[in-house]
RNA sequence: CGGGCCGUCAUAUACCGGCAGUAUGCGUGCUUUGGGAGCACGUCGACCGGGUUCGAUUCCCGGCGGCCCGACCA
């Protein structure tokens, strides 16, 4: 992407209506733009963040066999009043139609998922199989705060899966709970599973928590056996004795990344979904079901990766894989010489299939597109100026050497990473 | 939903019951060109509504909006 061709989101002062840091580091570097409180719109840069974690998601699901759906986001009233969330659910944003009907905005989708599921379902033979999307939620948070970890809008991954008995309930259970695992380490996040209330959908569930200071839970955390559970199912105090080894517990802030629920008949018997069985017996279908928050991830990682000067962008969910930084320099003709170059590096990475993001904007000074490409944070940044000659700078965002190698070796080593 | 703080150019900020200033940005020109460069000139502002007052951006009330603490949190 050339960024001469692109409109320029960054700003070079922190945004005064944030105290987030994600916030603040993601709206300052053009990741995203504030709209109201808990709201933001993903700008390129940002929703390119979002589509590599989808993507890392979407690998995983393929895994468990999942296939993905999109649902509406507009939902009927009754599908609500029959799981009794209708009044329960005080995050549930509800609107008027001009004929005065009421509707209800997703925050989760198994009032929709259950009816779909059934029209799927008639006989034992039929299961087991779980269906996914990836889509925006709507939750009518009493206090939106934290930047994108608590938005009134926001973008998640939900996974239900639909299951005969539940021994094979727990067995999938058990199996999404490795490929969350899987995922979180291929975003490069150490999660922990903790174990949490299950709210309005089950008697318990399993957080992924990512233990950071700007976390909105608290896990009552042992470091020695890794037992974990949230605060909200556990009064421990700091230094109380972990009832799994003994060693001091530890209460520390955590970032709920996922979150997974057992919900067995709990939303499928209010919606008639059941099966026959090898008997001929009438049974109602188990569900599980399995969050992970696509956004409030960028939001995470943002506060983990990061310098004093900006982002620090792990490859596998870095905007781009590579920077490349022209500086034209002074003298026309030089210029013109140093540009015919740069423009034939930035064909040859797009050729190879590196996603490179090109700095190739004139009016700049050096300085500046340095600060930027440091605040932006992509992973390897190269150079062509009159400086290098015929050969390339190369520097990668986390470290601070510099080298300069041949023109022919700049694209290999961006496609090794 | 309770409590606190706040709302000034595009951005970040200052001051003030009477002239709203600074920096950045932006525009023009010249210089500069490997770490947010320099000079000159120019450009842009008091959230909304009511009240007090000779006069309100400033004080008071209400609304709207934002942030924080708490409650809540699939």
């Amino acid at each position: 992407m050339r960024q001469s061709q692109q409109p320029s989101f960054i700003r070079k002062d922190f945004p005064k209506d944030e105290e987030a840091y994600n916030a603040q580091i993601l709206i300052r570097a053009g990741f995203v733009d504030k709209v109201m409180a808990g709201v933001y719109s993903y700008l390129p840069l940002g929703l390119r963040v979002l589509d590599r974690i989808e993507n890392i998601v979407r690998k995983r699901m393929d895994e468990l066999g999942a296939a993905q759906i999109l649902m509406p986001v507009l939902h009927p009233k009754e599908n609500w009043q029959k799981t009794g969330r209708w009044g329960d659910l005080d995050v549930l944003f509800k609107v008027i139609a001009r004929d005065k009907k009421e509707y209800a905005l997703g925050p989760t989708h198994e009032e929709i998922v259950a009816p779909l599921g059934q029209k799927a379902v008639a006989s034992y033979k039929d299961l087991p199989f779980a269906l996914y999307q990836i889509q925006t939620k709507l939750r009518d948070e009493p206090r939106a705060k934290s930047g994108l970890l608590r938005g009134r809008e926001f973008l998640m991954k939900d996974l239900y899966s639909f299951h005969a008995t539940e021994s094979d309930l727990e067995s999938y259970y058990a199996r999404a709970i490795e490929a969350y695992r899987a995922i979180f380490r291929d975003l490069g996040l150490d999660a922990v599973l903790v174990e949490a209330s299950g709210g309005t959908f089950s008697k318990y569930s399993h957080e992924f928590q990512v233990l950071i200071d700007a976390g909105e839970d608290t896990v009552v955390y042992c470091e020695k056996c890794h037992f974990a559970q949230n605060k909200e199912i556990n009064d421990a105090r700091d230094g109380d004795p972990c009832p799994s080894c003994g060693a001091p517990l530890a209460l520390r802030s955590g970032a709920e990344v996922g979150n997974i629920f057992q919900l067995k008949q709990k939303y499928s018997e209010p919606f008639g979904l059941a099966y026959r069985d090898a008997q001929g017996e009438q049974k109602t279908v188990l569900m599980g079901c399995y969050g992970i928050g696509i956004s409030r991830l960028m939001g995470v990682c943002a506060e983990l990766f990061h310098d004093d000067r900006g982002l620090v962008w792990p490859a596998a969910i870095a905007p781009f894989d590579a920077h490349l930084i022209v500086l034209s320099g002074a003298d026309a003709v030089v210029a013109q010489e140093v540009r015919r170059r740069a423009d034939a590096l930035y064909d040859s990475l797009v050729a190879a299939g590196v996603d490179v993001l090109y700095d190739d904007r004139l009016d700049l000074t050096a300085g500046e597109k340095f600060a930027e490409a440091d605040l932006t944070g992509i992973p390897i940044r190269l150079v062509v100026s009159q400086k290098t000659g015929d050969r390339v700078e190369i520097k990668r965002r986390s470290q601070t050497a510099v080298e300069l190698v041949d023109f022919n070796e700049a694209v290999p080593y961006c496609i090794q990473k």
